[in-house]
RNA sequence: GGCCAAGUGGCAGAAUGGUUAUGCAGAGGAUUGCAAAUCCUUGUAUAUCGGUUCGAUUCCGGUCUUGGCCU
């Protein structure tokens, strides 16, 4: 069995340069997976390796999508599983570092097949899921009782998907899940380096990678962003939900002053690494 | 020195003579195809002393603090 390395931890732990250091040692090559790394625009932002790392070992499924494409864990675990046997017929180590959990999570215990969901009642699950959730529990539930033990209504994702695939398809999401899960890589072991440190340490190296990402020109790189996209249609595009992106457009448009633009996008990337805390707790 | 107004949890901000909203922050958690997203749970307060009252954060008075005005 291969070996392939994942390196997991909060935003700011140092992922990165854990990464570099051991690529070097081992003979490695470093595969992303951040959901937001994988986009081009927002490099700063969303603290893509320098270029310098880049030059140096080789990276993988950084930047390689627009600002206009949309993906999910599944088309990027595709990707990933290919990127791996590339590495591993390169007679390398693949060292995959990230920051979203539900990817690798994907990647490394596979997921169920679950038909595509047209955008028409994706955006219904969300709308009755804000208006009316009770009632969206109920379809669920009506529709299957057994599922009252396995998706309770506090885990309200779930029952959202639950309620899309059944509007979909007229069929229960457990149906799906019975099956067996689709793998993406098989024959490897997965070696976990999980990043431990100390939350007020964590907090404090937020702070500071902020401030030099607004020096950086992150500021700048926001704006380019706006004039393609314009200021109206942010939320229709993934890119736009890195850390600090909407601050900055509110500072730019003077809702913000630069201290608050700086506080609220910190507090995003606290919350942020909490969720991958917990996230890192459980799931892996 | 005099007059007026205001004092609610870490912050913002409602309401009430008798179960003390809410938002943000903080803490904990969920998450099988949007995940840097989305969602859930949660502690702590009526400046202070006295009076009226069955009962006061709410009404009355003193004190303190803050802001404004006046001399």
């Amino acid at each position: 069995m291969k070996k392939a390395i994942v390196i997991i931890g909060p935003t700011a732990s140092g992922k990165t340069k854990y990464a570099i250091n051991l690529a070097k040692e081992l003979d490695g090559e470093i595969i992303n997976f951040d959901s937001l790394q994988i986009y081009k625009d927002l490099k700063i932002l969303t603290a893509h390796p320098s270029e310098e790392d880049q030059n140096l070992i080789k990276h993988k499924l950084f930047g390689y999508r627009n600002y206009n494409e949309k993906t999910d864990a599944a088309s990027w675990a595709r990707l990933a599983a290919a990127a791996i046997n590339e590495t591993f017929a390169e007679k390398k180590i693949p060292i995959l570092t990230g920051g979203t959990g539900f990817y690798i999570n994907t990647l490394i215990n596979g997921i169920s097949y679950l038909p595509q969901i047209s955008e028409e009642n994706r955006t219904k699950a969300i709308e009755l899921s804000k208006t009316n959730y009770e009632q969206l529990c109920s379809i669920v539930y009506q529709n299957s009782e057994s599922l009252k033990e396995i998706i309770t209504r506090d885990k309200h994702r779930q029952m959202i998907r639950a309620y899309e695939v059944l509007i979909e398809t007229g069929k229960s999401i457990l149906e799906f899940f019975k099956e067996p899960k689709k793998k993406f890589i098989s024959n490897v072991n997965f070696e976990i380096h999980l990043m431990k440190i100390d939350r007020d340490e964590l907090y404090k190296r937020i702070e500071i990678r902020f401030e030099n990402m607004l020096k950086n020109g992150a500021i700048e790189e926001v704006q380019n962003l706006i004039k393609k996209i314009g200021e109206n249609n942010i939320n229709n595009f993934p890119i736009f939900n890195a850390i600090g992106a909407k601050e900055i457009l509110l500072y730019l448009t003077r809702s913000y002053c630069l201290e608050q633009m700086k506080k609220l996008a910190c507090i995003r990337a606290r919350h942020y690494a909490k969720r991958q805390i917990t996230w890192l707790n459980h799931q892996l």
